[in-house]
DNA sequence: AATGTAATTCTACACGAGTAGAATTGTCTT
DNA sequence: AAGACAATTCTACTCGTGTAGAATTACATT
């Protein structure tokens, strides 16, 4: 299993490649600076670990994605109910609703069964 | 809103203070060798670091906690849903779960359902 | 070939967290 | 008071991450 471990920024940064790659390194710079201020070499330094590490690939300016989105989230998902919660998913939704002052939806609630349902054995 | 911001060894050491406060900070260190393998200064130095965050009260080597938990759960798994899910539960659930790898007991399906229901308006 | 601009890497500094040795302080016992 | 031992702080080094200027490379246009 790879390891995802990422930082606050490169994740900001992944975001906006998995929304609009095949980018080019420039647009993104341009698109980080706009977003959130950054400076393209910062930008480029990013890009530049975030291709050391494997997560995306940049050939001739085009950046594209290696490792979906979806990935990294059920990974990171996991990892903090794992880490926080002995991997148990009602631990983790009790901690996150607290007291009251998280409340759902009904639409929320719905989806939330029917995802449950369907991941029961 | 305090920031629980908190790293990992630094949470390993809460859940011990969490379990066995108050506790002596020899008693813990001595814990702390066994379970982690860490130095008895190691544990010191992240008792002060942890101190000066404010977590823990250290007075006359009689270690407290000043904040809860679930508190601490409570902000951690709200922030990883509001940065990575904008907030929504049904998606982090979704992450979570996957395609199938990750399934649900019976039983944690029943005490789901029941704290969704009772956190819908 | 010379120049201008985009792309990329290098270098560097800061900060938090993990780790731990050295030094200091505190306290208890003789 | 002196010595022993526990408690605590200081200092320091390592990594990952955030940030960005300087330097370099690549490419296109004149």
């Amino acid at each position: 299993m790879k390891d995802y471990s990422i930082g606050d920024s490169e994740y900001r940064l992944m975001e906006l490649i998995w929304q609009y790659a095949p980018i080019s390194s420039g647009e993104l710079s341009d698109i980080c600076e706009q977003m959130h201020g950054w400076k393209k070499t910062t930008v480029y330094t990013m890009i530049k670990r975030l291709c050391d590490k494997g997560f995306i690939a940049n050939n001739k300016a085009k950046i594209t994605y290696l490792v979906r989105k979806e990935e990294v989230q059920h990974q990171q998902s996991n990892d903090l109910v794992q880490k926080n919660f002995q991997g148990s998913l009602p631990s983790f939704v009790n901690a996150f609703l607290g007291n009251g002052d998280n409340s759902l939806s009904k639409d929320e609630a719905a989806k939330l069964i029917e995802m449950i349902e369907k991941h029961t054995k």
